[in-house]
DNA sequence: TTTGTTGTTTCACTATTTGAAACTTAATCT
DNA sequence: AGATTAAGTTTCAAATAGTGAAACAACAAA
């Protein structure tokens, strides 16, 4: 496949000089990036998408890049033990490093330690499950989760991520991103209708987010999963910059959408305090919408 | 030059450590890097070791790559959200989207999931904190945790390292090294002294890991951490490759090495068994102590 | 204002990356 | 067994992408 056209050594979907001037701010391109190190990144990510360890060939086809320039991102990631190789099969899966390295990230990028005492009182109170959440790249990103009853199971739902256009907090995120980010975001969403109530159009959601601005809380009407509903707020920074997200969720068998949203206030009231402590700990807070 | 050719495709045995760093701090963590890509991983790790937003100029002081490569590395990798930036400060801390990868690595590359069944089963019959490690670059990167009785506190404990020369899990795991990767590993110890029982020299450990092998399990006398002691067995794989450490630890005002030792037999047939489902579930397993 | 510190860009030079193709296993078929 | 196909690895000339000294801008302090 990729014959001429693609494989250009740096794929540059406008034809400007090999040195990009200060000129357009940040056109971020959300893959194919830059250089050699954006190119070992998408690798990564791909190699993450698959949820199981791939092998090289398998690779291959899903990846733009010629045989040996794959070959050797791979060996590099691997190397760098950015990856794991099985022994035995050959086959390719994120690696360690990662943990560690992530380790850190969620302490100072993510809003988790700083949420964590108001999610656990927020979690005491409402008695359902608590959902913490950041934008990635236009993907919902959990950084923590409190389940009504049971242990915390964390790791297994850190880290995990969800669809922007269909989640409680990915829509009441969205709607309080600017014009700007936004349309970078909404044209990265894949639009998959998950349920009959998934709402799979810009026009749709553009008047949703309409409400939820006014309310200042969104709901998820089963549009992800049947029988999921959940209500969520955007958590903002003073300047009004989305930060992050808080759900509170349930199942239509046990709480209804009235009943979630008497919570509202007191939704509101968490995300709020979480917001004012991210501000006094001076919060990294860089969300942008794009990657 | 600071970035000398390696080009080899294929990794030398021994690649000489190119990036000395002047007044090195305390992190170990320095490694060749392969390419481009290997040193925006060590300048990733950089910004992680300091566990706290850095300014550019204090990046400078601490990498080995000059100022205009420094500031383009770190470009890419904020671009990528490898890197957020506080819009405020200009400070750089590890992004999210390593989060998201993590939860990936997490899932697929470490022992975690596998083992998650039994260390509770080992915490509920010892009633003793549990820790569960693997190797990483010649480090100990604990991947998952069981305090006692309080519930999980994950994350914040997943992707925590700590020194392979002075604790349980890192002898217990280096013990069982190939003499190659086990001089590829002491290579890399800084070999600190953190408590008098430290053990500081590569015979004193020569000496210990016999007895390690000879008895199957090691032991922390407060080499690490003063009044913390443990036990700790490797996970060792049917080929006799270590994929993991296994742990019991408490303090010597509530145990003794004595009552640590009791567990032995519970500890290795965990560590056993533990090995045995990451066997049939065909763990990737790779786990080689270079990095 | 001047000075100093921190962050950003330039630009000539070149070393690293590139990728078609050749090659080496490892598996599968006849 | 030998022949055939697929998977993975290495080569090598070409050129892109990376380098880093130094100039520059932005901003704070003197």
């Amino acid at each position: 496949m990729v014959s001429k056209a693609i494989h250009g050594k740096f794929v540059n979907p406008f034809p400007e000089d090999k040195h990009r001037k200060q000129g357009d701010a940040r056109m971020t391109e959300s893959k194919g990036g830059d250089g050699t190190v954006g190119k070992a990144l998408d690798v990564l990510d791909l190699i993450a998408s698959f949820n199981r360890p791939v092998r090289f060939a398998e690779l291959q086809g899903k990846s733009p890049f010629p045989k040996a320039t794959l070959y050797r991102l791979i060996q590099t990631l691997t190397h760098q033990n950015m990856l794991a190789q099985d022994p035995d099969t050959g086959a390719y899966s994120p690696g360690i490093r990662l943990v560690r390295l992530a380790h850190a990230a969620w302490q100072q990028s993510s809003l988790a330690p700083i949420a964590r005492p108001h999610i656990d009182d927020l979690s005491r109170q409402a008695g359902q499950t608590i959902h913490l959440a950041q934008l990635d790249g236009g993907q919902v990103l959990y950084v923590d989760k409190r389940n009504a009853r049971e242990p915390v199971d964390m790791f297994s739902q850190a880290g995990k991520v969800g669809p922007g256009y269909c989640t409680g907090v990915g829509k009441a995120m969205l709607a309080f991103l600017t014009e700007t980010e936004l349309e970078a975001v909404l044209a990265r969403q894949s639009f998959h209708r998950f349920t009959p109530s998934t709402l799979t159009t810009k026009d749709a959601l553009w008047t949703e987010f309409e409400e939820i601005r006014a309310s200042g809380y969104a709901f998820d009407r089963e549009e992800h999963e049947a029988g999921i509903i959940c209500i969520a707020a955007p958590i903002l920074s003073n300047g009004g910059r989305v930060i992050g997200g808080l759900s509170i969720t349930g199942t239509l068998l046990k709480t209804t959408l009235a009943e979630l949203e008497s919570f509202a206030p007191l939704l509101l009231q968490t995300a709020q305090k979480i917001a004012e402590d991210a501000e006094s700990w001076r919060f990294p807070g860089q969300q942008t919408a794009n990657r």
